[in-house]
DNA sequence: ATTATCTATAGATCTATAGATAATGC
DNA sequence: ATTATCTATAGATCTATAGATAATGC
């Protein structure tokens, strides 16, 4: 999932009429995206921003109406991408080939790799959401619609699972490992059984756990 | 779990010889723990916690070196009194005469008890976490610590658990248990399949369906 | 005499703006 | 002529301290 260019003219930066507009705007952006990131909303002064974007504070205040307006802008173009990265997750055709254990080690490898490519996007989401009541049901929503998405996939496959209930099942296999993954990715928190090292050596281990609850149902 | 007295002359907090001091930092840390959570603890200023304290802020600054200092201590008392609760729960004396079902609902209720007795705790330790590794640290422990003893004490029934390894089963069943309370807990976030209005409806809820599969693997 | 508290404020941010200067596009 | 950028700074916090005043305990 690549950032995308700034919208110019939205709902939270100023409409640009020249080319530079674009770059100065996405140069703020990358900036406070990453500072938010690190040091959260509240912890990043407008100047700091401005600094890391190595442009003025007068710039900045050129193209957003405040500090307030520039996290918006920020939030806003996570949830997008995230949320063309989801729609683009539900075309079947991807998945086409893979079994359960296929498609959960593709799920996770994609969850650990853009936790990789875009570091603090989570924090970020969760400070705003405690405040903003429109980006935590945004936020809200797109979980839930990974979630359903990744358990409909599974139920694709329903002959591979034993269970009398499929549906049961695969919606428990598939809260384990958000709930997993979850831990795994915020970090610093919850104690797991899955605390290795590697992303490889994780991926391998929550594969295995949630395939032998699977299996253990099938054979069950 | 009540608040327990300040420890005067603690490593955060001045050591004061008159009683009224006991008072004094009662009042700073209840006030600092009460907005902390409501706003965080960047998203307050000491000028409101002395406000709240109904002391001055010069006051504040006599008992505490430093907003840091308030912080810590903040922390350090939530940890304590969570260490000792947990310690008081693993004593198995209580849990006697209970199935699983039961000792799943004590410990529902008992954390949905604690959430609302002390609001925005989790916020408080989820933000100093962010930058203080000792607290990170601590917490986390504290979790594994409260995980082990719900898991022993399923296991304490194993001859409830139908499941030919048992172990595996009740490991599963805590994990799912609080992936589910926290995203209960957390609010704002976590989308799940437990979203109902009432905690009592909730209990309701989450214990039958970890019951179910307890029950699914005893009956599978 | 010592400890605790208060008022007042210094000094360091931090957000936001004013106004001058530079770049762009008709 | 319009748009974008910069420098400089006003004005609003926020943390922390100085120094005066009040309460406590030997």
């Amino acid at each position: 999932m690549a950032r995308t260019q700034a919208t110019v003219e939205s709902r939270w930066a100023r409409g640009g009429q020249q080319p530079r507009s674009h770059a100065t705007q996405d140069a703020f952006l990358d900036a406070a995206e990453a500072l938010f990131g690190k040091h959260g909303v509240e912890g990043t002064s407008v100047t700091e921003v401005a600094r890391r974007a190595e442009r003025s504070i007068g710039s900045l205040y050129h193209h957003f109406q405040n500090k307030e307006m520039l996290v918006m802008a920020v939030v806003d173009r996570i949830l997008g991408d995230l949320d063309r990265g989801i729609a683009n997750a539900h075309d079947a055709a991807q998945w086409e080939g893979l079994s359960i254990g296929g498609v959960f080690r593709r799920y996770v490898d994609r969850a650990l790799a853009l936790d990789r490519a875009r570091p603090g996007y989570k924090r970020i989401l969760l400070e705003v959401s405690l405040s903003d009541a429109e980006t935590r049901g945004r936020y809200k929503r797109l979980r839930r619609r990974l979630g359903e998405g990744l358990t409909q996939r599974v139920l694709d496959r329903r002959d591979e699972i034993g269970h009398p209930d499929p549906e049961t099942a695969a919606r428990f296999a598939v809260d384990q490992l958000n709930a997993t993954l979850t831990a795994r990715l915020d970090r610093a928190m919850t104690p797991t059984q899955f605390e290795t090292s590697t992303d490889a050596e994780f991926t391998t281990e929550v594969i295995a756990s949630v395939g032998a609850y699977l299996a253990l149902v099938a054979s069950g």
